[in-house]
DNA sequence: CTGTTAGCGCTTTCAA
DNA sequence: TTGAAAGCGCTAACAG
């Protein structure tokens, strides 16, 4: 017979009080000192834990946050996760991760399952191709921020100024000397990918250079396209890619034609990662400031939860910070 | 006023049937054709869903199982928080996902969280240093399975056959013909680390050599260690490195000497990463069969969860695999 | 400051 | 097969 785990009444009984003193006790509401003196006693000797579900049916608070996102294995999203992990532990939330692969169907199974847990809030990666109103819909009455991707002037987002920084970025390259820019990505129709785009179309239009995108459904695609291009007549004099896995798949194609180093393109890529400084050449790339936006997106989700925070949505946009090392032609 | 979710009741009263009726038809217990039609109509219509926190009140099982790590940015924990979640989600479980930071004093506090969560069960990549007494003494009741760090043979473990693994690793840097191999590693407490060692002892003293580690509490201090080594006058004339975090701060100090190539020792590394090809030269690793490994450990979780499992603590031990690159010696 | 009571949304006897 | 009623553990309202 297992000895089933004590509730309020059990402390209560052993405390001789009532129910309800205790829970004031636990949630800090003044007691007299003796009985707190008596409660924690019993909360101690029973290794009494409150039950955050029954808590949760009670107050309509669950003290869980969700979070979804493409994958984790992507180290841009891994360390977001780490910083929502550590945000929500500092207010006392646990957080429930779940993944949508890109998928937007499987993102509408995870958003049900985050309405089933009654979820305080959502801090959401969107997949490709979301519709705010649809995210919104499966959600009534739960505050969601969407990072990373900016879906809707009408949703709260965290984001970084894409446009901008693929701004800078390809007049960096440009400044190389460098005329015939590729970009290179999985999937272009993601938002953040989009305004990448158009930044970089921005300039090269404006200087009356021809733009060029390097792009298929996956990276096994990805990198069959690469291979070709690099072979082909008229290859591009440098690379622009819009996310760290693309750029992985860029040297990944670089590997296997065993290009010698003088034959590599030079490359500047967006997002940072622990490897970009040892590979070779070592990578150039744009950072994104993810602590800085990680904890802009959980501030602005808890002041949301606690409504503390004026009703209109509210788009935080951050600078990128491009990080010079030597694959894009520095030296 | 913000519409109230509806509940069972709702549902019932607009399908004119009893709550309990709606209850039976979400679980799937046979009810009478028209009234099931009556009912799913009802849920469609008020877009019902079922309240995860009131069925886990009264039925005991939240559907929840947690997840503690050290941290979500190293890879091989970001893959196997993945596959934890994509096993967990297909059994219609969410996962909480927590992080210790090796410290077994947060690691007590997140203990604590899954029991207030009341977290059906628990997968747990432990802190150094941890006990299982302590650790089993935290959750009575749930099950709980260790990955990565086996830490006693009463605790339910997936690991690597880490001895035999270091075994082979240090033989095969024997075959090529290096003699003065040294181990580094980050934190030696760490149960697999210790294994990796014993393997590496075995082997070496077997052959009469000289064994040696370069360690230090935090990898800051590693890189300098690692430096500091390189000049000395008694340098190893390979390494074996036993941890992706490790490895990558042992390049990060061949990188910082702007060692010449042909000075940087030969290098084997526990734990397969991304970017490992890439890296110049390509590294050598051992490979943990990590999707296999969480298939076992969820498998397993959910064994005892549902009580159809034999009770003696089972220890899952798999292979590691090495993975020829060129940094170890091989062309 | 304290105890009693009711009820959050669900499932599970128990009778019908 | 179905409905009524009880109760999971907690807290909020109310009365003392």
């Amino acid at each position: 017979m297992v000895k089933k785990r004590p509730t309020v009444t059990d402390v209560a009984k052993l405390a001789r009080v009532g129910a309800s003193t205790v829970s004031r006790h636990l949630r800090g509401v003044s007691v007299s000192p003796d009985v707190a003196i008596r409660v924690s006693e019993a909360i101690a000797q029973l290794g009494y834990y409150p039950d955050e579900t029954a808590r949760a049916l009670r107050v309509g608070r669950t003290h869980t946050i969700g979070a979804i996102i493409p994958q984790v294995s992507n180290m841009f999203y891994s360390r977001a996760v780490q910083l929502i992990e550590e945000e929500a532990g500092k207010r006392g939330c646990a957080v429930i991760l779940l993944t949508h692969q890109e998928s937007i169907k499987q993102q509408a199974v995870q958003l049900a399952t985050i309405r089933r847990y009654r979820a305080d809030g959502l801090i959401l990666a969107p997949a490709a191709g979301s519709n705010f109103e649809e995210i919104s819909a499966a959600l009534p009455g739960t505050p969601i921020i969407a990072i990373d991707r900016y879906i809707s002037p009408a949703m709260d987002s965290v984001v970084l100024r894409n446009r901008e920084a693929a701004h800078v970025a390809t007049e960096h390259l440009l400044r190389h000397g460098y005329k015939r820019i590729a970009c290179v990505v999985s999937r272009p129709e993601i938002a953040s990918f989009k305004q990448r785009w158009e930044g970089y179309v921005d300039v090269m239009t404006e200087r009356k250079l021809e733009t060029s995108l390097i792009q298929a459904p996956d990276h096994e695609q990805l990198r069959y396209a690469l291979t070709s291009t690099f072979v082909s007549s008229h290859r591009p004099d440098a690379l622009l890619s819009f996310s760290n896995r693309a750029t992985q798949t860029t040297l990944l194609a670089f590997d296997e034609l065993a290009l010698p180093r003088a034959e590599r393109l030079p490359l500047l890529g967006f997002d940072d990662f622990d490897l970009a400084s040892l590979v070779d050449p070592p990578l150039s790339v744009v950072r994104q400031p993810t602590e800085n936006m990680m904890r802009h997106a959980t501030d602005l989700l808890f002041r949301r939860i606690e409504g503390t925070e004026p009703v209109e949505p509210k788009i935080i946009a951050l600078p990128g910070q491009l990080v010079y090392r030597r694959s894009c032609g520095c030296s």
